[in-house]
DNA sequence: AGCGGAACCTGTCGGC
DNA sequence: TGCCGACAGGTTCCGC
């Protein structure tokens, strides 16, 4: 399930081994993954063949692969989705979703089990509306306890809002690239219930979430992010944070600060874990 | 506008 | 042993 550091840490390799080899030949194998479909299987092929990857960016939880010609591939993995550098002769992987073939004899796959991951092609110049209606990233310089004030207050910014700070973390338009993972562990780390409503946070309780999100995201990048079921790197390795986790998945074991049992709930539809003891409000 | 819940998708796992 | 339902969750859509 990739989150802000698995994307980052799969941009960050992808950028390594693929920037500036000119494509050969591009196909859709799953038709359902482009979302607004630009025609036909051998548009999506001319879209990219006798180009090269000019740049690979994140915004969010998204990659941008910019080509030469500054079209660009919008991609989101979803929960399995996954980018995989190999050779052209390698056999073809179950699963495959889109792939990529290099003049020089590389490949990059493109494999999605549960297809929940979409691509979207863009024509040079043509904005990404999407991205513009991403929230503050973790990751940057103007992300700190100010800008977390989104998460209190409503957009006319004249109420508080009322949903669980857990939800209101996992709302892209608020804060980007956070997922169901990372929301449970920067809360353990701020010492905030994730049930408690998004506006009855204090000054002091946007301080502490502001720490926890920054260092849980920077923590997990180190560790080449969290491998839980299906997340695997470029070269296939899966991220080791997953040993670092103190919440997520951890019902009934013992808190690593105080020994008390995880609880796990359900909020906004997804499993939510937390320590009673640690985060008592 | 804010909010909750369903739907999408398939592999895995626990219970019977 | 085998079947079946529940579960995993990022995003979008729908209805209140």
């Amino acid at each position: 399930m990739p989150e802000l550091p698995e994307v980052e840490t799969v941009v960050v390799e992808l950028r390594s081994q693929c920037l500036e080899r000119r494509l050969s030949a591009a196909q859709l194998q799953r038709q359902d993954i482009l979302k607004r479909p630009q025609g036909s299987t051998d548009e999506f092929a001319k879209f990219f063949v006798d180009h090269s990857f000019k740049s690979i960016e994140r915004a969010g939880k998204y990659i941008i692969f910019t080509l030469d010609n500054n079209d660009r591939l919008l991609a989101h993995l979803g929960m399995t989705g996954k980018f995989v550098v190999s050779t052209n002769g390698a056999e073809q992987p179950d699963h495959l979703c889109s792939q990529y073939v290099f003049a020089d004899g590389g490949r990059l796959d493109h494999v999605d089990v549960r297809r929940f991951g979409r691509l979207e092609l863009y024509r040079s110049g043509k904005p990404i509306d999407r991205l513009d209606r991403l929230g503050i990233d973790p990751l940057s310089d103007v992300f700190n306890s100010d800008s977390l004030k989104t998460l209190v207050y409503s957009r006319n910014g004249r109420s508080r809002r009322q949903r669980a700070v857990h939800t209101l973390l996992l709302d892209q338009s608020l804060v980007s690239g956070v997922g169901n993972i990372y929301a449970s562990e920067a809360l353990f780390r701020a010492g905030i219930r994730p049930s408690r409503a998004g506006g009855k946070l204090k000054p002091a309780d946007l301080e502490r979430l502001c720490e926890g999100l920054c260092g849980v995201m920077q923590d997990a990048l180190k560790y080449g992010g969290t491998t839980v079921n299906d997340f695997r790197r470029v070269d296939d390795k899966p991220g080791s944070f997953k040993d670092m986790l103190c919440v997520y998945g951890r019902t009934d074991e013992s808190c690593r600060a105080c020994g008390t049992k995880i609880k796990k709930i359900r909020l906004g539809g997804r499993s939510v874990y937390f320590c009673p003891k640690c985060q008592p409000r």
